[in-house]
DNA sequence: ACATCATATATCCACTTGGTTATATAACTG
DNA sequence: CAGTTATATAACCAAGTGGATATATGATGT
């Protein structure tokens, strides 16, 4: 539910995966376990995470716990990683045109710095 | 590097929290850990991982080593993001499709479903 | 009631993580 | 040089993770 499991969950990659193979479709436990060389039960830890982290839900069809995808939590990280993305562009945007300025503030009151003298440049 | 690492990094509050200050400008070590109730190498440890990752960069300014950063990273995992979210939604509208479509279908051929003969209806 | 299939739980293990305190290194200052 | 400041490293610890195997539960079909 919160970022903090959103983000985990998504960084292992059999579980990128998992979801990666829900977005064609429901899919049983078996189903998703099948493509992994690894047990049972550790898909179905892997299927825990996620599901406490929001990003799928489970029916029920017989025996089986059908996953399905909940775009929901997925969205909410998406939109912590949009807005900071945006941030960080801006910042680094920024960030360029205070380096051009300073250059060409320190090619004005010091045509040719011969690197000799460059002890106390630096603040 | 990887989006392993990327997601993981992200999934610790203490993290975002640096990154989320460092979007207003470079910062030293200090400077990152002074809102923190948390030791100074706890707040190094999550530098290194936020470097880790990627996320962030290191510059030299005397004594200090001033974190800066490194949107390349985030735009990666906002990429993966971006484009699932937009798969789930596709997914998700599908499925509304369908069960529209199986309701119609249902209708059609049992009218009025009492539900007390309902065993066997699902598959 | 029983055998079977799909999934979950229990236990165990090696490894990682997020924190601590104490100490070392690196860069400057007098 | 000795002292100070900023940061990194080491050693340690409790808790969490990702995997395994073995077993239990739940739902179905006969």
């Amino acid at each position: 539910m919160s970022l903090d499991s959103t983000f985990a969950a998504l960084a292992d990659p059999t579980r990128r995966a998992i979801l990666a193979r829900l977005s064609l479709g429901e899919a049983s436990v078996n189903e998703l376990a099948e493509p992994f060389s690894m047990s049972q039960p550790a898909i179905s830890k892997h299927i825990k995470v996620l599901e406490h982290a929001g990003l799928i839900s489970r029916g029920r069809d017989a025996q089986r716990r059908p996953c399905r995808l909940e775009p929901k939590a997925l969205d909410e990280a998406n939109q912590w990683l949009e807005h900071h993305r945006a941030i960080f562009e801006a910042r680094f945007q920024r960030l360029d045109g205070l380096l051009e300025e300073m250059k060409a503030e320190r090619a004005k009151r010091k045509p040719a710095p011969t690197k000799s003298t460059s002890k106390g440049a630096r603040k």
